[in-house]
DNA sequence: ATGGCTTGAGTGTCAAGA
């Protein structure tokens, strides 16, 4: 079973991408960020064409998220429970009696602003109900864009991003709270080749000098991780023409239904 | 240089992303 992640920036502009990649990356489970559509456009019946199930908790213009998925989904929840937020960032849904959950985390704007606040206390609020649902579902995956890049290496150029955004260390604290659940960074289950990035800036040539940073993430609770046996970053779908900005990750389940 | 692209909204130009 490979689950991914991908933040597509307008689903409306990248539905060929996603159609393509699914088929040629074999994801039995894919998880979107940025959807930029509300629920009643979004294109379930192309993609049950293409052989997925959808769950989708959209808003117009900004954020989204997205779960596609060969199997059924099953107990579809949207938001984070108890947390007050008009802006659609998660959704978490059943399949194969594994727990997946796709978030688009905040992007916080700059240290210190308001939106980065709200980044900080909606961290929080998505930490506090993983807890809870970790007791229910032991095989669980919090899958997305975190806007985090947990450690130095996932940075392109670590001096200049230096406690600025996406980099600052109460962000990366946050992330490492995450793996305090006993969740495991599936991309660092395994020996990576240096300077692999999931998000690069569209000005200044930024893919092409691979100016990137390594934001988009999937992370595994015990019983996953253990039987997970790769996972890699796709940079094949940002080549294209009018890619997204962000390359999707996939990793391999080994055991399990289908 | 609060720039440099891209998207959505909406038809002139701005907000937001990361």
């Amino acid at each position: 079973m490979k689950i991914a992640t991908w933040n597509v920036n307008s689903l409306k502009v990248r539905l060929p991408h996603v159609l393509d990649w699914l088929a040629a990356s074999q994801a039995d489970v894919l998880c979107l960020q940025e959807t930029k559509m509300e629920d009643k456009v979004f294109p379930y019946a192309e993609l049950e064409a293409a052989g997925f199930h959808a769950a989708h908790n959209g808003q117009k213009t900004y954020n989204g998220v997205a779960i596609l998925a060969r199997g059924k989904l099953e107990d579809v929840r949207c938001d984070i429970p108890g947390f007050a937020d008009p802006q659609k960032r998660v959704l978490a849904a059943t399949v194969d009696g594994r727990r997946i959950v796709c978030a688009y985390m905040p992007n916080g704007q700059a240290v210190g602003s308001d939106k980065y606040e709200y980044k900080l206390r909606w961290l929080t609020a998505l930490a506090g109900c993983l807890r809870e649902d970790l007791q229910r579902w032991p095989e669980l995956a919090l899958l997305g864009d975190y806007n985090i890049a947990p450690e130095d290496r996932d940075v392109h150029d670590p001096a200049a991003w230096k406690d600025q955004i996406l980099c600052s260390e109460p962000e990366r604290a946050a992330f490492r709270g995450f793996l305090g659940l006993g969740l495991a960074d599936a991309f660092r289950l395994f020996e990576q080749p240096p300077k692999i990035y999931s998000w690069w800036d569209y000005r200044q040539m930024g893919f092409r000098l691979n100016r990137g940073l390594r934001i988009d993430h999937i992370l595994l609770s015990p019983p996953l991780a253990e039987t997970c046996s790769a996972c890699v970053i796709d940079k094949a779908p940002r080549k294209l023409e009018r890619p997204s900005d962000h390359a999707p990750v996939i990793a391999t389940l080994g055991v399990g239904p289908a």
